[in-house]
DNA sequence: CGCGCCTCCTGTGTGC
DNA sequence: TGCACACAGGAGGCGC
């Protein structure tokens, strides 16, 4: 499931196989990869056919390909999309969406993705950062995330720890295995309220956060279903460095108790039940 | 407006 | 053996 170390894996090989490669042709297999791109396939080709693709950038789980016409390629790769290299004479795969070949005759570009939660649209704002991900929050590994700004406005909220690392217009990037593998880390369970937590908590969640994001990435990230692979369809190994997420009955690392799972925002969530209490629930009147 | 639930989608695994 | 169903979850939309 691409996160944020994933995606900055994939927006590194892209960097280096297709910035400042010009797009000879551009196919569009199936309507729901382009459904945030509203005109619709026959305008999204011809915004991208003959242009240059002048560099990669990323925002939390969201990447944008700038173009020499000034638009850019908007790109997220929801739960299963890959952005693979290929040769031309690679068999199609089973779920490709999207293929771009190139007028260098080099590697294509395919966008595959099995259960199409992703996808890919044209910005034509012109702005540095296109306006469809305006919204989304600078991730923690930008230069320019504000951690104060953050400390303050997580602890302004009144909601779950959990649900705030989830919330992409706060912090970007973290998905359900980084949330956990943070948690675990700065030995918090999700259910921890949010105005509860002390500045130097949230200081050392941020740390947390921060530290277990920049170790993924330098693990290539984490293949845990193998429906992440980067652009040469390798897999990532930090699956091997995770210490809560898929790890049910399993023993802690830090005090051997086993991990547990429960269901939190109908997704799983791992911890551990010793250094992760639950916290006691609101005392009612 | 903040918060939290629902929905989209398909392949895999499990239980009857 | 075959079918039904749970599960995986990012993010937009919507109801309260």
């Amino acid at each position: 499931m691409p996160e944020l170390p994933e995606v900055e894996t994939v927006r590194q090989g892209l960097a280096t196989w297709v910035a400042g490669r010009t797009i000879a042709t551009v196919e569009v297999h199936h309507p729901r990869a382009i459904r945030r791109h509203l005109p619709g396939d026959a305008h999204f080709i011809a915004m991208l056919t003959g242009r240059t693709i002048v560099g990669v950038s990323r925002r939390g789980k969201y990447l944008w390909l700038p173009l020499d016409s000034g638009d850019a390629i908007v790109g997220h790769l929801g739960m299963s999309g890959q952005l693979l290299m290929q040769p031309a004479e690679a068999e199609d795969e089973k779920h490709l969406r999207i293929r771009f070949t190139f007028t260098d005759g080099g590697p294509q570009l395919r966008f595959v993705d099995q259960r199409t939660f992703g996808g890919l649209a044209v910005s034509e704002d012109g702005a540095e950062l296109p306006g469809e991900i305006a919204h989304i929050a600078r991730d923690p590994m930008d230069p320019l995330f504000d951690d104060e700004v953050f400390v303050a406005r997580l602890r302004g909220k009144h909601t779950e720890v959990k649900r705030a690392l989830l919330d992409q217009t706060l912090i970007s990037g973290v998905g359900n295995i980084y949330a956990d593998e943070a948690l675990w880390r700065a030995q918090l369970h999700g259910a921890r309220p949010t105005d509860q937590l002390t500045r130097p908590a949230a200081r050392r969640l941020l740390a947390d956060v921060r530290d277990v994001l920049g170790e993924a990435i330098k693990a290539g990230g984490t293949s845990f279903d193998e429906l992440y692979v980067n652009v040469n369809g390798e897999s990532g190994y930090f699956d091997r460095s995770l210490n809560a997420y898929g790890r049910e009955g399993e023993p802690c690392h830090r005090c051997g108790t086993p991990i547990r799972r429960e269901q939190f925002m109908n997704r799983s969530s791992f911890s551990c039940p010793r250094c992760q209490p639950r916290p006691r629930p609101p005392r009612t009147h």
